[in-house]
DNA sequence: CGCCTATTTGATCTGATTCAAACAATGTGG
DNA sequence: CCACATTGTTTGAATCAGATCAAATAGGCG
């Protein structure tokens, strides 16, 4: 991932606003929230699971991932996170976590105190639905998750979760127009699609052999767009990301 | 499914009581919501994707699902919906439907109009948390599908999809202590679980055979519940039921 | 250098798919 | 009320995508 260094408060702000258009009014009042930063290191949770938080997080720099695991210790990535993303929006409605954030790679993520939030709707009530759909749209990332594990293959699976994070860090301008950094692991991208790293492995070597994708660590960078989008069934409109972003 | 006999708004407070409990205000306030109630035959749509609808639809009686559609024609159950459950709330804060809903059996369905559901929530504002806090619970459901579809075998998760059925149905007392209907064939349970109905048959065989479950047409039965619950992985926070009707 | 972690490769096994057909249940119209 | 179409369940056999097990290779890094 790499360093951001806009202000937390402008992160967030951002973040929005690749889907959600903020009045100059709403930019202000996000900008006065009261955040406390945190670091937090690699393979360590943000929130765990069972927890009834206090504060709402948000991802700032590093990767992170909300994440259950199954019986016998198989964990699930559900979502990956990063610049800007506030995971953990619903605890505002739903007291108990019934997964956890957990950080990828070392991160920082800024914690903002329930009552801050809630003071800042009630002030700004046009903010609740900010938030609101911030959560929605997340509901509809999940919603492709599902028909991703469900219906795709291997090699599908991994093309479209390359696609996503690719539009999504793109959106942030944290790609350029043909790569970008993601430091998480052939393991890691299996949890994320319900394959085995030695799997990932060989759909990778597939994907690079087709000459879609090619990676060096954690830089990757796309070679084909309209093939990978293609492979991996990809259609970004479940992101509802804004026109304009799109363009860009 | 049974037949429900009392009111649509009825339906509505029950479903939202199942996770929520209202005040006698907010009971009085839904029970003025103006809705349209409509019949749509079995395998048809009650709103397509792409679509941008201007009214909020409720499940009465009948069984229907949100789905979407994989290349190659694959469709993907994303989750199941019967009586007073109200699947496209997220069409308050996004516009386009990214996923189709779609009635299992012939179903009667109640619409009411974006405008009256703003109206209501801006004379009682307590209902937006309301309404977001059920819109949140579905996306804590999709995250445990996700879990279901990653991580866990062909049984396993046959068996973690009749366990939250069950105890969704029970929580609406639209089950006993031990069985339920459900009108869904076995293709269409392979549809949500990602399995060939093949497969599915299997499966089911199964779990009769070691005496966890039993059914006859579309009436299931629980034989052992303990047994189902471990069989499927199951635990029920993630539909984050109250302590009352989980008691019942 | 030696340690630790991630990637890669190979061989084998299996859960689930695919294809195909039989069978059961339900409904429809003549 | 029976012939017939329709849809869902069940069974069998062959095949395959992906898992498992195990070991080799390659990078970082203190």
């Amino acid at each position: 991932m790499p360093q951001r260094n806009i202000s937390p408060h402008l992160q967030i702000i951002q973040q929005i606003e690749t889907t959600t258009k903020l009045s100059g009014e709403q930019r202000e009042a996000l900008m006065t929230l009261p955040l406390r930063v945190k670091q937090i290191s690699g393979k360590s949770d943000v929130v765990r699971i069972g927890e009834r938080p206090h504060e709402a997080c948000v991802i700032l720099n590093g990767l992170a991932c909300r994440y259950k695991i199954a019986s016998g210790g198989r964990r699930q990535i559900l979502s990956l996170h990063f610049s800007g993303d506030m995971p953990d929006l619903h605890g505002l409605h739903v007291k108990t976590m019934d997964h956890a954030i957990g950080a990828i790679t070392a991160t920082s993520v800024a914690m903002i105190p329930h009552e801050a939030m809630k003071a800042l709707i009630s002030e700004h009530p046009s903010l609740a639905d900010v938030f609101t759909r911030q959560a929605m749209i997340e509901g509809s990332i999940a919603r492709e998750w599902i028909l991703n594990l469900g219906q795709r293959t291997g090699s599908e699976r991994i093309a479209h979760v390359i696609c996503e994070v690719f539009m999504r860090l793109r959106a942030l301008k944290l790609a350029d127009s043909v790569s970008f950094r993601l430091p998480i692991s052939q393991a890691e991208l299996g949890e994320a699609t319900g394959l085995t790293s030695v799997h990932v492995n060989r759909v990778l070597q597939k994907l690079r052999g087709a000459e879609l994708i090619a990676s060096q660590r954690d830089l990757h960078r796309i070679i084909d767009w309209e093939g990978l989008k293609s492979a991996g069934d990809f259609d970004s409109s479940y992101l509802h990301l804004r026109r304009q972003v799109l363009a860009a």
